[in-house]
DNA sequence: TTAACTTTCAAACATGCGTTTGAAACAGGC
DNA sequence: GCCTGTTTCAAACGCATGTTTGAAAGTTAA
């Protein structure tokens, strides 16, 4: 066996590499559509031809950065589904537990540079900002599974809502999670500067802590079955109304 | 006077005002980076030099968008408080009535094409995942403003809370909506495929409704201090165990 | 009608992009 | 050492972009 076969693995050689690592940073600074192969190329002290010959095109080179960034922090949120659930021995999962997987492998993360966390929380919401059609299957396949799984769960944990419901509370739970997240990646910080410093948004354990406060409390909110006559009619006066 | 300066208001003339509104939706759909002035001009129906004239530039012709876009909106929100703080004569506003404010304008108007809510949210979200320097003052000068009126109500309509609390909830009230609205925007449409049709996310008083509903729950969690003891040593133990 | 200003236009400028090409360099096995 | 395949390289390709330019066309007031 030729030893460069050995050494070729999901990696590739040192050129692949340090190409995968910068553009790594680069897409994630920039976007896909602002980032050019020859600062990718630069940042890389590689040659700008090593890209059609690694990856064979910018597209590929997003879907390679993305299949290395994502699987990682799949595959943690994951095993930690698999550690809650075998102390849980059958039982459904606490709320609290479901949301720790959830939420804090990336929200840590996303304050490591180092691992491509900082990166890939990035990425995840620039492609959602903006979405890239070639993305979509790295993005499904890396990501779905783990939606379903939590889904699955929340709606054992919570069985005043229906799995309709269940899922409009994922969905925003991980909205709220990306925004705080997203926010403090940015030169302006928003709601630290908004808060007039109040809320370190530097602080991964700051903002789990009050995330998973707020999203516990959403989630055992009452489900729409449960909501007052009242209140709902309220909200229907309010509706007609019209925006103009 | 002459006629012309008559009508140059806001709005400019008519090659101006095309301008202004195939930017709109071009910039919309394809983001800052990949729109093209060509592409944007030739939907338009004008010469490409005409975005020079009127505007300056491609930087100044998206500010101008935004500013365009924005001020209605946010003109609308603080009118609803207006109208709700009219009633409460003084009182606090319910937590209720500020979501209403906060979330139903945007919410409809992202189901609106032809009045620029659908552009304008796309644009939220994608300056927001890719920051543009040359956006930061028109973004705080229309935003910044009815954040904090909501703030403020909040605080008062939440003594439970620090105002710390107070902001980091809005800013997860915000994620939650922009995030859910985002998703139905997009070719993907993950929610909807997630939860294999149960979730309509073409229905804003749907998505209102189930918004408004996680979000009263989420606001009126207890505060960090009002939280168990039990459960927060759980907490810390789990965040012991490293994320690796 | 003329003059002054405004607006629009086609063409060009200056630069840049992702991709390709063919040769050189490298690596490894026989 | 030779051969074969792999990898890297500089240059070029084919095309595109935002911006500029100078002239023409349009508008308006005197």
């Amino acid at each position: 066996m030729r030893l460069k076969q050995a050494f070729d693995g999901e990696e590739g050689g040192e050129t692949k590499r340090r190409l995968l690592a910068a553009a790594i940073n680069v897409f994630a600074e920039q976007g896909y559509n602002a980032a050019t192969l020859r600062e990718i190329t630069s940042a890389a002290g590689v040659n700008i031809a090593a890209v059609n010959y690694h990856f064979g095109s910018k597209q590929a080179l997003m879907r390679a950065v993305f299949h290395r960034l994502a699987r990682p922090v799949n595959e943690l949120r994951l095993k930690l589904l698999d550690e809650y659930e075998e102390q849980a021995g059958g039982r459904p999962l606490s709320l609290e537990q479901i949301l720790d997987a959830l939420f804090r492998p990336i929200v840590f993360l996303s304050r490591e540079r180092k691992t491509g966390g900082f990166a890939l929380v990035r990425l995840i919401i620039q492609v959602r900002a903006l979405p890239q059609p070639f993305m979509n299957s790295v993005l499904s396949e890396q990501f779905d599974p783990v939606a379903s799984r939590i889904v699955d769960a929340l709606c054992r944990s919570l069985p005043h809502l229906t799995r309709e419901e269940v899922f409009w509370r994922y969905d925003f739970a991980l909205g709220a999670m990306l925004h705080v997240i997203s926010d403090a990646d940015r030169g302006l910080r928003r709601l630290h500067r908004l808060s007039g410093g109040l809320c370190d948004t530097d602080d991964p354990a700051r903002i789990t802590d009050e995330l998973i406060r707020f999203v516990v409390a959403g989630m055992r909110g009452p489900g729409q079955d449960q909501t007052s006559r009242k209140a709902g009619e309220e909200r229907d006066a309010a509706n007609t109304r019209a925006v103009t």
